[in-house]
DNA sequence: GTCTATACAAAGATAGAC
DNA sequence: GTCTATCTTTGTATAGAC
């Protein structure tokens, strides 16, 4: 079969441009980065790129769909785990953001800038309202466990202490005497365990 | 003086120009505006934006330069000012956060963009450390009125529990049974009260 | 100051050779 | 599968009439 001659090679054209469309558009966005640029990265000519995927928009696509997947993935099976408490929980969507933000910078700004141009295209609310998370907390408030809080509200605290800092990283890594990568990554580390702490010292305030 | 004939004149064409770029700019960013969509915009013709402002890079300036001011200038006011308390300056920064983003809900994302493209532009790091703001709590820790919190993390969680909301707005703006702009307001509102009480009590935690 | 027309440059997509 | 050459479309900037 001539057909699949490639396949078992690593670096074949075909991956090396989704690997730099990946790279520049998930650092760039869509009109930022030229389809020309995608090939100088890659190494290819730009008449592979429309070989391949037909067109930039095409090619965009899936590099979209895989960021989404990165970012929203992880997250409602966390808040779906039948066997974890509520507390546990927001432990795991802290640490489980925090890791992918360490090992994607890029994914937050973008999924962030996607989902402002195309809302549609994603539904968490429902997910966090109908997620078995969501059960538990409301049984721990009945209960008196924890303070009446919004839902809302206390997802919002969660995601924000934990994605926020890595988008807003460029404003206070200033010149000199600034926050080095080395700095960055031991902060944010520090603040899997912190950011549970302070948020379950919200949900005592009465 | 044949002059200053039009600059009485309200809705002049530079003045329009302006508006429109500042609403294109500020939503879409640089790449995704087309010089005909602003001239399209403001109704007049695309020569005209040449003839005011040489180029589409100087009149991003412009745009670029009025949002950075009105993200950054209230907060460096408020934590420089000598005759409020620490506690008073958390209040201060969430409601003034909060209002601006009302007001200009485009304008976060923007910065943020604009901040990872051009970090050094942004001097933000310095201007916190060095504040007033910085003095009181260091005071505050020393005197064991509030338990010792890394400063850095204590200013993210400030801007991160104000700004992300208005960003991550989308992401929890569903089609049907949503947030709606209405519900969105109130919820903020509601914040500029919860976020202070929220950040005094992680600063109880021993 | 404002418009029309147009030049000039960049970017996306395709045909056809190898 | 990959390249060169080229076409088309789109975007930016300018010249010149009114």
């Amino acid at each position: 079969m001539t057909k699949s001659k490639q396949k078992n090679t690593e670096d074949n054209a075909e991956k090396k441009i989704v690997e730099a469309a990946r790279k520049l558009f998930t650092s760039k966005g869509y009109d930022a980065v030229k389809t020309r640029d995608i090939a100088e990265e890659a190494g290819i000519n730009i008449a592979l790129l429309n070989y391949y995927f037909r067109s930039k928009e095409k090619l965009f696509e899936i590099i979209m769909v895989e960021n989404m997947q990165k970012f929203f993935n992880g997250f409602s099976q966390i808040l779906n785990d039948e066997k974890t408490t509520y507390r546990k929980k927001i432990e795991l969507i802290v640490s489980n953001y925090i890791d992918m933000i360490l090992k994607a910078p890029d994914t937050p700004l973008f999924v962030l800038n996607q989902a402002k141009l195309y809302p549609e295209c994603v539904q968490v609310r429902k997910i966090v309202m109908n997620s078995c998370f969501m059960k538990q907390l409301q049984d721990a408030i009945k209960s008196k466990e924890i303070a009446p809080i919004n839902e809302i509200n206390l997802m919002l605290n969660i995601v924000s202490l934990s994605i926020f800092p890595c988008i807003a990283r460029p404003i206070f890594q200033t010149g000199e005497g600034s926050l080095t990568h080395d700095r960055f990554v031991e902060l944010m580390n520090e603040r899997k365990k912190l950011i549970p702490k302070w948020i379950f010292a919200t949900l005592k305030i009465k």
